[in-house]
DNA sequence: GGTAAACAATGATTATTATCATATCCAAGT
DNA sequence: ACTTGGATATGATAATAATCATTGTTTACC
C-alpha cells in the first residue's frame, strides 16, 4: 500500500477526454477543493468489487485494469483504463456497489472524488451530465460489440482484438512497435477470456507468422493490419 | 409489413419501469403531440442495425429481441425488451447509427419518438435525464456481468441463464410455470452464444433431470432453483 | 550472488461443443 | 388429405481450447 501523496494536478482536468475538460472554474475549483489524491504502486486495488461505492476515480496518470470476478474466481477485464479516465461512476450515479475491481497495472496518480461532491456536480451541470451520458453511451457500444465477438470467435481473434484494444488504449513507445504497457500472459487471457497457456501458444503462433515479435517482457506489433483483419475491425 | 395505426395511449407512459413515468403533464403532452404508434407483426425490424437514429421506440405492448450481427453472419442477441421499455437511445443520444436491430417477437405496439423531441425533452428535464443514466446504469452492470459468465461458464449453465432470464423478463403464463414467451432453439442459441442443435439437446437434458419440461412450443420451469443454481444467480 | 517466488513455455490428454448430415415433426395453405 | 417450408431432433465426426503435468526462465530480495 502507498501513502497520501498529494500532487499538483491544475491540469489534469483538461486531458482532451476527460469528462471534466471544459467545465466552467467554479466547478473546477469545487473539484479541486473535494478530491483527495493517492498513489498507487502496481498491483493495488483502487476499489474492490462489491465494497461500497464512496466516490469516484480519476486517473491523473496512470494505467488501470477493471475487471469482474466470474463464479469459479477467473477474472474478465472488463476495461482499461488511463490517464484523464474516470472510474467508478456506475456504481456512484446508481448508489449501488462497485460490481467490478480496479487495479493499479503501473505506479499511478489518481484523484479520489467524494460520491456527494460528484452528484451535486452531476445534478447542477448539465454539460457533465450530457458527458455521462456520453461515457455510458461509448461503454455501452463498446462491451456490447465486445460480447457479440467473445462467444463467437476463436480464441486466436480474441486475442488479435485484445493486442489491437492494448494498442488503440496505450499506444506505442517511441520505437512505434512495442505496445507501451507490460501485461501478464495471464491479464491477455483475462481480457479474450481464455487461460494463460493458450495466450502463450498463440502469442508464439502470432510470431512464428511474423505478426507481433516478443521481445522480453515487452509485444511489439509487425503486422498491424493482419492482427487487424483476424481481430475483426474497430476497437 | 403492418400499417401505420395509431391507438390509445395516454396511460403507457406510466408503465412502471417507463423512463416517462411521472414526468410533468407539459413534458408528457410534448411526448404525446410528437409519438407515432405503429403496430408490427412477429419478425418486423423496428429498427435496423448500422442505419441512421432518426429517434427512439417506447413499447407499448410487446415483445422485441435487441440484437446484433457477428462477422460470421451470427446473431447475439443482447437485450430482451417487453412493455414500457424504451430502445435505440443509445444511438440517438450519441448521435450514432444503430448498433443493433430490434425485431419483434410477437405483435408488438411502439410509438416512435423522433430525436429531437427526445433529446430536448432530455436536455431540458433532469430527472429525465437521470432515468436515462439509471437505465444506462442498468444496462451496463448487465450486459458486464452477462460478459464475465457467457466467457466463462460451460453452454449448460448459460442456457439455464438465459432461461432465468425470459422467465424474469417475461414471467409465467397463469399456470405459474410455462414461460410467457414464444422462443425458437436458434434465438436461444443467439442469447447463450451456441448453436441450434447444442441447445437441443442442453434443453432435452433439462427436462430429462426434470429441471424443465417442453410441452408443445413452451417451456415449462419445473425446478427453477436447480436453474438458478446452474445460471448462478441474479438475472 | 544465491534462492525463492512468480511467470512463461511446452507436451500430452481430455472435455466440450461446433459442424455436418439426415431424418422427423408440425403448421399453413391449397 | 397433401404438399411445402420452417423448425426441431439426433447421430457421427472433428476442431478447438481447457486442463494437467512438468520444465524452464526471469525477477526480486536477503
Amino acid at each position: 500500500m502507498s501513502s497520501v501523496t498529494p500532487f499538483s494536478c491544475s491540469e489534469c482536468w483538461q486531458n482532451t477526454q476527460s469528462i471534466f475538460k471544459s467545465l466552467s472554474k467554479e466547478t473546477l475549483n469545487l473539484l479541486e477543493e473535494a478530491k483527495i489524491c493517492r498513489e498507487y504502486e502496481k498491483g493495488d486495488f483502487i476499489f474492490e468489487e462489491a465494497s461500497f461505492a464512496k466516490g469516484v476515480y480519476y486517473i491523473a496518470k496512470g494505467k488501470v485494469k477493471v475487471s469482474q470476478l466470474g463464479v469459479d474466481g477467473k477474472y474478465q477485464i472488463l476495461h482499461l483504463s488511463k490517464d484523464g479516465e474516470v472510474m467508478g461512476y456506475r456504481a456512484v450515479l446508481s448508489d449501488d456497489l462497485f460490481s467490478c475491481s480496479a487495479i493499479a497495472m503501473e505506479k499511478s496518480h489518481i484523484c479520489f472524488i467524494p460520491k456527494d461532491t460528484f452528484i451535486d456536480l452531476v445534478a447542477n451541470n448539465s454539460k457533465l451530465a450530457l458527458n455521462i451520458i456520453h461515457l455510458f453511451s461509448d461503454e455501452l457500444k463498446k462491451i456490447e460489440s465486445n460480447l457479440t465477438k467473445i462467444t463467437q470467435r476463436p480464441v486466436k481473434d480474441r486475442v488479435a482484438q485484445a493486442l489491437i484494444s492494448l494498442k488503440n488504449k496505450y499506444g506505442f513507445l517511441e520505437d512505434g512497435k512495442t505496445i507501451n504497457v507490460l501485461i501478464k500472459r495471464q491479464e491477455i487471457a483475462n481480457m479474450a477470456g481464455s487461460t494463460r497457456e493458450t495466450i502463450t501458444r498463440v502469442l508464439y503462433h502470432f510470431q512464428e507468422i511474423e505478426i507481433i515479435k516478443l521481445e522480453g517482457k515487452t509485444i511489439q506489433i509487425i503486422d498491424e493490419k493482419a492482427l487487424f483483419d483476424l481481430g475483426n475491425l474497430l476497437d
